[in-house]
DNA sequence: TTTACTAATGAGAATCATTTGCAACAAGAA
DNA sequence: TTCTTGTTGCAAATGATTCTCATTAGTAAA
């Protein structure tokens, strides 16, 4: 068993919930995409695979996944939210560009470090940052920004 | 004629649109609300106190405020995207409860910077920045974060 | 002023992502 | 095996946002 289903199990375990078949086709399939996906590219993913996993299953399973700390609602574009697997991956900020749509990803310690000391100065306990910058990538630049 | 009007009303000028009573109120509404807040809210909130106007205008007006640069979609909360206008008021970053729905505003010329240059070395053009950090507030964290 | 043109509006229907209710199902416990 | 209870798929419900379209109102020309 690889680490993020143990990671899962654990958590199942703990909350006494069962790891169903369904439960592994989602995890499986979520750490097999390595991009900012959305609920409906997942669904459509798990579908082309000849798995039967419901809509509502996939909706019922990600604040699982969420809350086991394998998985992030880490950005929104076009007016749907994009989660990405976080297990094994250092936490990140994302440049969107609002023309073409491209996410840009950005390790930056530097950021984190003043964002603990602001949470700190707020006895504030963190569950999770989100850091985005919107805006149009170097080559939407060019083209022209006129048009959105 | 106050500041953020004389903005709208040249903003709107420049795009050939017309300075509206509905878009009046709805500008003036939107500052005296010094909370962010959700649609609904200000849609209420302009019922109570003025005739009629039609979600669907308040709707297509908020575009028009965040393009000119008096309105920002700020964080959003229980999937609602919540507002709140920017004339007059520095860029921040956001500290949210997950419990007690608080909001905490933090002004942090560091980050902005460092975002700044991250946003420099990429050539991305920055429209808008957001950084928020979700959690517990430090009253929520003595009560004990065991539930939600 | 009046007229004429067109953008803007209000009301509600449509849309789209997400959630929920429920009957059937399946994993364990006994 | 039988029982208990969580889980699932389906479809209907929900809720925020967008769209359609008939009507209204702002503006410029006459
Ligand atoms: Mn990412
Ligand atoms: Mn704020
Ligand atoms: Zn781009
Ligand atoms: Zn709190």
């Amino acid at each position: 068993m690889n680490d993020y289903s143990k990671i899962f199990t654990d958590f199942l375990l703990r909350k006494e919930m069962k790891f169903t078949n369904s439960r592994k086709i989602i995890l499986d399939t979520v750490f097999s995409l390595h991009d900012h996906f959305d609920i409906e590219t997942l669904y459509e993913t798990i579908k082309t695979k000849h798995n039967n996993v419901s809509r509502a299953t996939i909706y019922r399973a990600i604040p699982l996944l969420i809350e086991a700390g394998l998985l992030k609602k880490s950005l929104r574009s076009l007016s749907k939210d994009k989660y990405e697997h976080i297990f094994g991956h250092p936490s990140h900020l994302h440049l969107i560009c609002d023309k073409c749509g491209k996410i840009i990803e950005e390790v930056d310690k530097d950021v984190e470090n003043l964002l603990n000391k602001i949470a700190i100065k707020y006895d504030f306990k963190i569950k999770e940052v989100n850091v985005s910058l919107r805006g149009f990538c170097s080559d939407c630049v060019k083209v022209g920004s006129s048009n959105v």
